[in-house]
DNA sequence: CATAATTAGATTGTACGCAATACAATTGCA
DNA sequence: TGCAATTGTATTGCGTACAATCTAATTATG
């Protein structure tokens, strides 16, 4: 009898619960922003590009297609975070820009990365090591 | 200027990351048995639990809610992998089971394991040390 | 033993996630 | 130049996720 079929021995399984885990986490954190967790990893890379980035970078760097991110960001605009606007150079291209209310909202969730950094109970060597790890890992899956 | 909030360095979008791609590699091999990513972590359980299961139990397993659970298991039903009966012992409880056909997949879905270790590029060493790890961090964020 | 509290599932509503498809704008090439 | 192929985004349909609510069954308590 195989018991490589059990959920405990999958490392598939480990990263799917610490990921729920991990949104777990985050939601009553998020819930002060008004943000979910997919709408804080936009916000983040908005953060990043605040002269605007296209849909289809904004999804490269998130890992999202456009039947995520298209009514997940008319979501967001609805709640006036973001503008979309139509790339004159290109008019396929829709570039996303933060509002000034999604850039003022940068300063209300400065503090949640170390906070998060707390629950993990990782030293800071741990969690360098496990992210280090982790890269290694994403690479040899990668795409 | 505060980089905290930078994705790059997010210990919560490595493990959102590898999650997706986990399930992304795991999908063309579940295909082959007509299966979605959750439906064989479903799976993974009941060939482990061949007498059947609660769908209490399975939930605090899978750590999935009635309200995933319910349409996730009658979808299952229709494809004849389990039976959903009530508890006569108590009528609240819907005991899940295999059915032949459920119990005759884990033939099909043996090689699963060996198979997805393989495409991690990861030493048994490195694997076993990992896994440890993110038990330890499970743990730690634990319910 | 009657009623309140608890428990197990189901249902509803909202939000992803992704494959498949559609469509308009742009590019490449004969 | 003219038309086919490509590209960027939107739409549709299905399958999870989860909070909130509902119902029926069971248990606890006076």
């Amino acid at each position: 009898m195989n018991n490589n079929l059990l959920l405990e021995k999958q490392l598939c399984f480990r990263l799917y619960s610490l990921n729920k885990l991990m949104c777990r986490l985050y939601a009553p954190v998020l819930k002060e922003l008004a943000l979910t967790y997919p709408q804080y990893l936009v916000m983040m890379v908005l953060w990043q590009y605040k002269a605007g980035i296209s849909v289809k970078d904004l999804g490269a760097k998130l890992d999202l297609d456009s039947g995520t991110l298209s009514p997940l960001l008319k979501r967001m605009e609805k709640q006036t975070l973001i503008k979309r606007e139509r790339d004159t150079k290109d008019e396929r291209v829709v570039l996303i820009k933060l509002t000034q209310k999604g850039i003022e909202l940068q300063q209300s969730a400065e503090h949640i990365p170390a906070k998060m950094f707390a629950v993990t109970g990782l030293s800071p060597e741990k969690l360098q090591a496990l992210n280090l790890t982790l890269d290694q890992l994403i690479d040899n899956l990668g795409d």
